[in-house]
DNA sequence: GCGACAG
DNA sequence: ATCTTGTCGC
């Protein structure tokens, strides 16, 4: 059960019932490996909200390593389900998906604002994604989901796992000097050590890694447009 | 039974 | 996510 603020929505039992067990099906689809790529092209998404009902979805398409943008793609569209912890892929991967098609490139690995596996089911965001799409995904999130860990050292690059039983399922990452750290899990096709590598390889002046920052900028800047 | 809870 | 004022530091 989750707290929700007394206006809210009551989350439907016979929903969340629902997607709970499409979660657990696709947990055993999930492979997490060393990835056979050579990383030339990563994208980042994000979504904001035009209203309560309508999502902006975003995907940017950098290098790597540059980090020069290439490509910037956004979609707008209609949100369903509210929003339930654990259950955030339901109400914002079906306009990822959509947006992802606009690409004219495709990239090598995609970071995903969220989490990936450090989830209760392992089935975060950045993981739902990937299966989707069949390709490697990684999640940044901003915020704890589950699990436990040790406040990281104060300095850029250090980090502690963040243990949910008996497994890590992600690293919490401080990107910045004395600046609240991220957490790192991969999502699919991918293994937690590349991406950690990943996340601090893309970090440059900020908190966030350049994906999911770009994508995250674009997000906001982009709302008077897309109305 | 009491908290915690991505975006 | 979104709503919001002032405030700290590079």
């Amino acid at each position: 059960m989750y707290y929700r603020s007394h206006n809210a929505p009551a989350p439907d039992p016979a929903l969340v019932r629902d997607l709970t067990r499409q979660q657990e099906e696709m947990q055993h689809q999930v492979i997490l490996q060393k990835p056979d790529f050579d990383l030339k092209l990563i994208a980042g998404c994000d979504s904001s909200f035009l209203d309560e009902n309508t999502i902006l979805s975003v995907f940017v398409l950098l290098t790597y390593p540059a980090l020069e943008l290439v490509e910037k793609v956004w979609h707008v569209g209609p949100v369903t389900l509210p929003y339930v912890p654990g259950f955030l892929s339901f109400r914002e991967a079906p306009n990822l998906l959509k947006t992802y098609e606009l690409l004219q490139q495709k990239p090598d690995l995609i970071m995903v604002d969220g989490h990936g596996i450090s989830h209760p089911r392992r089935l975060g965001i950045a993981t739902h994604l990937g299966l989707h799409l069949q390709k490697p995904t990684m999640g940044v999130a901003k915020k704890v989901l589950v699990g436990k860990y040790t406040e990281p050292a104060p300095e850029k690059g250090a980090l502690s796992p963040l243990a949910y039983k008996g497994e890590i399922i992600a690293n919490v990452l401080r990107t910045k000097d004395k600046v609240k750290p991220v957490f790192v899990s991969p999502g699919h096709l991918l293994d937690l050590d590349t991406a950690t590598t990943v996340a601090l390889a893309c970090t440059l002046k900020h908190k966030l890694p350049e994906p999911t920052r770009l994508a995250d900028h674009y997000a906001a800047v982009l709302k008077p447009e897309a109305r």
